[in-house]
RNA sequence: GUGGCCAUAGUUCAGUUGGUUAGAAUAUCGGUUUGUGGUACCGAGGGUCGUGGGUUCGAGCCCCAUUGGCCACC
């Protein structure tokens, strides 16, 4: 993997620039659609692409090891060619939903026991074990085993679990090394910083994940229930500590507000849930601010879904439509919603690219978030 | 025509020997969702209990009449 940056602003930390893989290149910054088990939800490969332009997308190692499991993603000879999207991919090394979804588990220095949300089955990670699984289903980047710390977290228990996080990366780093990709081309493992939303220990991390020197190095913890303001004041604080050459992820970021202002810090990638599971609940995204589809206003709004979309959808579609698939609970209406809401991101993210090349992102940026900041 | 059963929120239904302000589900309306457990969660509005009398301190419940619906028999 190589990162190149060829702009950077003036007036913030934004950067503008392009990660290679072997899958091909990713232009930053960039937001990454979400596609848990292998597919991002309601919306087709050739959407993503033509429509949507998503340049990488997510998997995630906790839903596909659980299932279709390792021995068929192998057998189909890894996630790029059982789910048939042959661009960048990105796995989630499944420290999160050892946080969110296993009500029953036990971290160990060891690792992570924990029980199958789909049977009850009982199974256990350990740093290199998620790395061999992610090596399995062969995302381009990979990303280290961690542990999110919830919000609110007590100082003592944030510094203990980072502690034992900058362990595990050690594991994951020795492992990763040890091993190669099994399907040709390179892989590559991002570092998580840790800390909750103390600084000290966020700087700490930060430090602690660049002298790892890996190729790029990503934000987690943060966007778990804290008030916005500590979100940016940890950003701040760690992308003031990783190195500028190599790209930074802001996992889990956001609200379309939070990602230009996440930009502004410095942060070159995100992924998020909101825009595809918003999308299914008849919540839209515009330039304008948050349309709920389902409110009774929209009953005989036959305009178009959104004048200033770039999507297919947003032109042809009108909200009134939209809002009785939604009602309706048709699987057209989440599709639609969906669509409309990665084109929308990734329209912003490639219009912050185009206003940091342009030398004009800091003016652009502050008018796009108080436009946005409102509910139509 | 005779007998029986039924009538409670937009809808489908609970509602104790008669006892505080008649409940639920669903629908409607509004909100929430941040490294996704695929239709979730939270909240709100909505009923002169078919109608009219009666008994009672007190009636959705008991009695009478009446209207509408369903069933059986002639």
């Amino acid at each position: 993997m190589k990162f190149n940056i060829s702009h950077t602003d003036k007036n913030s930390k934004a950067r503008a620039g392009e990660v290679i893989t072997d899958h091909g290149t990713i232009q930053t910054p960039i937001f990454m659609p979400v596609g848990t088990a292998g597919t991002v939800k309601a919306v087709h490969q050739r959407e993503l692409k033509e429509d949507i332009k998503a340049q990488i997308i997510l998997g995630n190692t906790y839903h596909l090891y659980l299932r279709p499991g390792l021995e068929v993603i192998e057998q189909a000879g890894g996630l790029h060619k059982f789910n048939g999207w042959d661009k960048p991919l990105l796995t989630d090394s499944g420290g999160y939903q050892v946080y969110s979804l296993s009500a029953q588990r036990k971290l160990t220095e060891e690792g992570a026991k924990f029980t199958s949300h789909i049977d009850g089955s009982k199974h256990f990670f350990s740093p290199e074990g998620v790395m061999d699984i992610q090596r399995t289903i062969g995302a381009d980047i990979i990303m280290a085993f961690d542990e999110c710390t919830p919000y609110p977290c007590e100082y003592d228990y944030a510094k203990k679990s980072l502690a034992m996080t900058h362990r595990w990366l050690k594991r994951c780093c020795k492992r990763f090394d040890e091993t190669e990709g099994k399907y040709g081309y390179s892989q590559t493992l991002f570092p998580i910083v840790q800390g909750s939303v103390y600084p000290d220990l966020r700087m700490k991390s930060a430090e602690f994940i660049a002298e790892q020197n890996r190729e790029g190095n990503a934000i987690g913890g943060l966007s778990v229930g804290e008030p916005a303001e500590d979100m940016y004041a940890m950003t701040e604080v760690v992308c003031n500590i990783l190195p500028a050459d190599k790209p930074r992820y802001l996992m889990g970021v956001g609200t379309p507000i939070n990602i230009l202002e996440s930009i502004a810090l410095g942060i070159d990638m995100f992924d998020c849930v909101l825009p595809t599971r918003n999308a299914r609940h008849g919540l839209l995204y515009t330039q304008n601010g948050m349309i709920n589809i389902k409110n009774e206003k929209w009953k005989k709004d036959f305009s178009p879904l959104d004048e200033n979309g770039t999507a297919y959808v947003d032109k042809v579609y009108t909200k009134a439509y939209l809002r009785h698939l939604v009602h309706s609970q048709e699987l057209l209406g989440a599709q639609i919603a969906s669509i409309h809401n990665l084109a929308f991101y990734l329209w912003l993210v490639g219009e912050a690219r185009n206003q940091i090349i342009a030398g004009t992102f800091r003016g652009w940026k502050d008018k796009m978030v108080k436009q946005m900041n409102c509910r139509l």
